[in-house]
Formats: structure tokens, sequence, C-alpha cells
DNA sequence: ATATGCACCTGTGTGC
DNA sequence: TGCACACAGGTGCATA
């Protein structure tokens, strides 16, 4: 589910009541994430003092005092919510952090996408399939040559790719190439110099804006406060096949690709 | 190296 | 109402 606008989102809900906080209880109902948890876990986190609340990508790192990590991903469905202590658990919430104040943060992630992993600092061979986290260090035009250059596959994929650019999903893939007036399915080795200043910029203004609005609530995406996000009031393409561009009118197109929906319109994106 | 397809899960919506 | 099927914000691994 969460993209980096989300995972942003939920990051800066959960930061001021989580730094500080000391773990004082750690209670695990289901190990089997993405990968399943280690046997040390609930052991590993207990007593420990969270220090920092960091983003890279898609991928939280809550810092422990002592150097560790606490690294965590949302996954399709996963989610963060703070609630206070002692409230009663619902179906599929997995881990439970108690506080030192009274108050608990609860992993919920009904389809088991998401991961949650202890290391130290950032040595964690996800972290290493993570480039440049595309909202603070976005490439510049000059980079985005570079980056397209000789690659045959379609713009929408390489957005995607987390390797080269931390943070992009399918929501926002689409939405920054209908901003950029390119088609998804391009070559990525195709585009211009023109249209690659325009993803650029397309890029940055999707992914401030829906940051800004706390990003996208489609079915029951919810910060860590339990409030809705607003962008997708403001989604121009995805999930708008059949209904009019709001630029020109002509009916927003649906297709496949390498699996995935994309969304786009025929006559404003070439 | 690069690109694609599928598996991993549960829930929801649609059509018959 | 029941059932089958498609599809959903992501990632990792196997395969060409």
């Amino acid at each position: 589910m969460p993209e980096l606008p989300e995972v942003e989102t939920t990051r800066r809900s959960l930061q001021p009541h989580v730094v500080g906080a000391r773990i004082a209880a750690v209670t695990v109902r289901e190990r089997r994430l993405r990968r399943p948890l280690d046997d040390d876990f609930e052991r590993r986190l207990f007593g420990r003092q969270i220090t920092a609340l960091e983003r890279r990508g898609k991928y939280l790192l809550f810092r422990l005092e002592d150097g560790d990590t606490l690294l965590v991903h949302l996954g399709m469905s996963g989610s963060l919510e703070l609630m206070k202590a002692g409230t009663p658990l619902a179906v599929h919430d997995h881990v439970v952090l108690i506080f030192d104040r009274d108050l608990q943060m609860v992993f919920n992630d009904p389809r088991r996408f998401g991961l949650m992993r202890l290391g130290h600092a950032d040595d964690f061979a996800e972290l290493r399939n993570v480039g440049r986290d595309s909202l603070s260090s976005a490439p510049s035009v000059d980079e985005w040559r570079g980056l397209t250059r000789g690659r045959k596959l379609a713009i929408k994929n390489l957005l995607m790719d987390q390797r080269v650019l931390g943070g992009v999903g399918n929501i926002y893939a689409s939405e920054m190439l209908f901003l950029a007036g390119v088609r998804p399915g391009r070559r990525a080795a195709t585009l211009t110099r023109a249209e690659l200043t325009r993803l650029a910029d397309a890029m940055r203004a999707v992914l401030e804006r829906a940051v800004e609005l706390g990003g996208s609530s489609i079915s029951d995406y919810r910060d860590a406060n339990g409030n809705a996000g607003y962008f997708q009031i403001h989604h121009a393409v995805y999930d708008r096949d059949g209904q009019p561009c709001a630029k020109c009118t002509t009916p927003i197109k649906r297709v496949v690709q390498s699996g995935r929906s994309s969304f786009y319109c025929p006559k404003c994106q070439r």
C-alpha cells in the first residue's frame, strides 16, 4: 500500500511520540511476515530507548540508543498506529511495542508483505537495494540522462526500481508521468532532455504535494494517529480509467505493464 | 548485466 | 446466496 508519501506521513506522525520513548514491553502475535521475525526480537528490543526515526525510500529506521536499528517496511497493506497502552488488539495486529508513557505502537498488516527486522546501524541487506531517496535527493536532469542511458525498460518500471530511486511506487509513478506528459510504456532511453526536465520537476511536485496532504488514502491508509490522507482527491490518472482527463477530457486508459496497472491520458502523454 | 514473470498473503469487488 | 475470478499501495527470486 504505502509509497514514499505515506511512509513519510507515518514517520512524521510517529516521531514526536516515539523519539525519546523507552520500550517497556514487546508483544508478538504473528512472526510470519515477509521474513519470519528473529527468535530474539522481543528480548533485543526490550528496555531500549528510541533516539531517532528516519526514512529511506519506503523503509523506516528506528534508531536505538546503543547503535542498533529497528528496520520496518509496510509492504502493501502494513500500518503503524499509536494508541493508549492496553487498547485491545484487532485482527492482523502482529507486533506491539509498549512504551514507558502509556502509549503503544501497533504494527498491523493483513497481507504480511511487511518487514520488521533488528540489526546494527545500517547493516541490512534490504537497504543495499535502495538507491537515492526520491524526495530528499531526487536526480537532476543531467543525472537523469545517466540513469536512462542505454535502458530499454519502460520509464515507469525504471521509476519504480528501488535500486535506482527509493520511494516511488505504482500510484506516484503514474501521477508524475502524467504531469510530465510522458507515457508509462516509453522506453527509458528514448526520453528527450525536455521530457527528462519535465519528469524531474513532476517528481518533486507530486511527492511534495502528496506529503503535504498526508499521502493517499485509497481504501484504508491512515497515519499513526488514525488520520486519512487527501492526495487521492488530486489523482489525475491513477484508478481513473474511463474517466475524462482533467486537461483534455480524453478518457484515461489503463494498461497492464509488468503485471502492474498503469494509467495515462492517450492525448496528453506521448 | 538486464528484463520479465511469478510467488508470497488476505481482503474486496464484480459478474454469473 | 454462493462461487470463481481479478485485482490491490511491494519486493525477492528464478528464469531467459
